[in-house]
DNA sequence: AACGGAACCTGAAAGC
DNA sequence: TGCTTTCAGGTTCCGT
């Protein structure tokens, strides 16, 4: 899914939803989504009766805390959760499905992934979420510390950023819009970045993630993915490849880093031998 | 231990 | 038109 704006997204709308509440059924329509040993009975019969306290969100995990236990949720490619009124008819898709009430009001929330890449865990801890490194939205991102991270992994810096124990919340998407605004090879080894280039790295990860959010926040309760069609692209290399770069009109060009894409300007985003070319005849003629 | 690649799923779009 | 291939914002397991 969703990386960590689309995840604080969700978890907006589910607090709205949810903080207060009491479960009063709970189905689940597929056992995909539940950890080895949870069937949907079992987890339906422990979710019923109880009211939900609070709402959370680490990286890209979603955690609703009840006042007996807590509930895992991580949204994988394709999962959203949404709100529905009782006599709504099944949605496609429809993996969870929460009969709630909320002071006299009764409503459901329903969690929708047609990929089935997410995940719904009924447990009191999870060693997934512990594992997890700083968010990078709520504990903001030490540049010591991700400099730290970097130098101690031997992989390009764009994989680097996927890591969830390094920086929790960077997906797919935010780490190549980081790179290009701090104007960064995603090629580069992790341990080649200096502390100037990692803290424009810093900057554009904030800055990616803010626009991001900023464009979640606006879109109300239901927001659209960027995959879904008729959904306009509003990032600015992501899904671009083949088209001028918006800095400098180069065409961006797609790679493959352990199976995932990447697209980067290769002018704005030069291999760093490139560069030291370049400011070896800079000082050449400097001198 | 750390890394790259495959697997897990489904649907939409592109290719033939 | 219809069949096949490719690709998608994530994580985890497996072999090297």
């Amino acid at each position: 899914m969703p990386e960590l704006p689309e995840v604080e997204h969700a978890r907006t709308w589910l607090a709205v939803w949810l903080r207060g509440a009491r479960v009063r059924e709970a189905l689940v329509f597929d056992a995909r989504l539940l950890d080895e040993g949870h069937t949907p009975d079992d987890v339906a019969r422990a979710l019923s009766g109880r009211t939900v306290t609070e709402v959370a969100r680490r990286g890209k995990w979603l955690r609703i805390t009840l006042d007996r236990g807590a509930i895992f949720s991580h949204l994988g490619m394709t999962g959203r959760w949404s709100r529905a009124e009782e006599d709504e008819p099944d949605l496609p898709h429809e993996r969870v499905r929460l009969r709630v009430s909320k002071g006299r009001d009764r409503y459901q929330v329903r969690y929708i992934d047609p990929r089935l890449f997410g995940r719904f865990v009924p447990a009191s801890e999870l060693p997934a979420w512990d594992a997890l490194g700083p968010d990078a939205l709520v504990d903001g991102i030490d540049p010591e510390r991700l400099f730290a991270g970097l130098s101690r992994r031997k992989i390009a810096v764009k994989v680097a950023l996927l890591d969830q124990e390094l920086l929790a919340g960077i997906g797919n998407i935010q780490a190549q819009e980081a790179l290009f605004f701090a104007k960064l090879d995603p090629e580069r080894p992790s341990t080649s970045l200096t502390r100037d280039e990692v803290g424009r790295l810093v900057l554009g990860l904030e800055r990616t993630l803010r626009r991001t959010l900023d464009l979640a926040i606006a879109a109300g309760p239901r927001l659209p993915y960027v995959e879904e069609k008729g959904t306009p692209n509003p990032f600015v290399v992501y899904g671009r490849a083949g088209s001028p770069c918006p800095e400098c009109g180069t065409i961006l060009e797609k790679l493959v880093q352990s199976a995932r894409s990447t697209v980067r300007c290769p002018r704005c985003q030069p291999p760093r031998h490139q560069m030291s070319t370049l400011g070896q005849a800079r000082s050449k003629r400097s001198s």
